[in-house]
DNA sequence: TAGGTTTTTGACCGGTCGGCCAATTAATTA
DNA sequence: TAATTAATTGGCCGACCGGTCAAAAACCTA
């Protein structure tokens, strides 16, 4: 006879890092609770101490999981960019699509700034910046990109404009209000950000595009 | 004969919201406790009921007090920001040397987007991008700044290249590294954000500045 | 000085938290 | 099938949480 309660830890461990995660990144670490979790992905409390020793080793799970996919990502898009400026565009559009398609990371992110707590991540990290910088450097080389700017601060720069969007977005739409502004807002914005990264906020008065 | 435990209300009231402060940015709210914040202000807890009705009360208070005196220093400078792409780029180094001078309110602001919760400040806050906005706007029909962009973006673009400097400049520190930049990276940084920002990071061909 | 008000205290409450443990149930191995 | 291991449960613990309350202490007013 099958048993009534058939067994699954890999499917039991997933269950709790989704719940742990919705609940987490909604409620911060200190808010949310164990109990939750646990009801939400419907199993004991006790569960979580088994698969995850504690409530810190949950947390540091979630932040690592979503990181290393997030990094995973973003490093499949700088193996196969090749540097110029027209491609540096094309990047800045799939990041800002990637974190449109994963909130998660830009709470994830902000959570590991106001806890200071980057730790687990930083190998990663790095790795992935070394490649970014050293694209964005090839293409100074080329005469693509101005060569007046370390490439560290173009790197964040981008980063950091894409981030700002989803992290700010709220704020814009009940602040900035959307008059006049076209239904896909986020294209929009996008658009307007490429221009200003690019071409700067200043008319041109050449030829220049 | 004096009393031994002289009363001064005021002084206590503003004790108990500076160690508010600093527990509530260093922890966030579900992390600090009242018990940690009355001792760090050298009260009784049962005074934080007195004062502020309760924990949420005390935020709430915390986060108007902080981003009521950010507004005000903001006010003042596009008070007196005549509409022109030189003055542009001077209330950026402002608001820039502003944000750190006060760090507290980028924390403040990241902890507000986690809680989804900006009620109390609306008001002041539109009205503050209400006059950013009217500047660039006229900037832009002077001709001093290219008028293809909404003004909205470019404003939040604004915003979002100081804030983001201040919120992950540790994480700049870390992974970036600092090899070959200068002493002062701070300033450093807005100088290339600046650049990037007005200019853009094509080459300029023609002779425009 | 007498009476009333505000500030401050310390003891206390019910509730929830994270964590622990012994017992049970399913899966694995021999 | 028997023995072993891994997954899962529910009950329990001490600690601490935010909040309440009555009383003491300092201040104000008349």
């Amino acid at each position: 006879m099958s048993p009534k309660h058939p067994r699954d830890p890999e499917a039991t461990r997933s269950a709790l890092l989704e719940a742990a995660e919705l609940v987490f990144l909604k409620k911060g670490f200190g808010n949310a609770s164990l109990s939750e979790i646990a009801k939400l992905a419907g199993i004991t409390k006790s569960l979580i101490h088994h698969y995850f020793g504690s409530k810190e080793g949950l947390w540091r799970e979630v932040k690592v999981q979503r990181f290393t996919h997030y990094a995973d990502r973003q490093m499949d898009m700088l193996r196969e960019a090749r540097p110029s400026a027209e491609l540096l565009r094309a990047s800045m559009a799939f990041y800002f699509d990637f974190l449109r398609r994963n909130p998660q990371i830009v709470r994830v992110l902000a959570w590991m700034f106001l806890e200071q707590d980057q730790q687990e991540c930083l190998d990663i990290d790095r790795q992935l910046i070394e490649m970014g910088v050293a694209k964005i450097r090839e293409a100074q080389a080329d005469g693509q990109l101005r060569d007046d700017i370390d490439p560290r601060f173009i790197l964040f720069v981008f980063i950091g404009l894409c981030q700002n969007w989803f992290q700010d977005k709220g704020h814009f739409l009940v602040s900035f209000g959307t008059d006049g502004l076209p239904e896909q807002l986020d294209e929009a914005y996008l658009g307007a950000v490429i221009k200003i990264f690019f071409e700067g906020l200043l008319p041109r008065t050449g030829r220049d595009q």
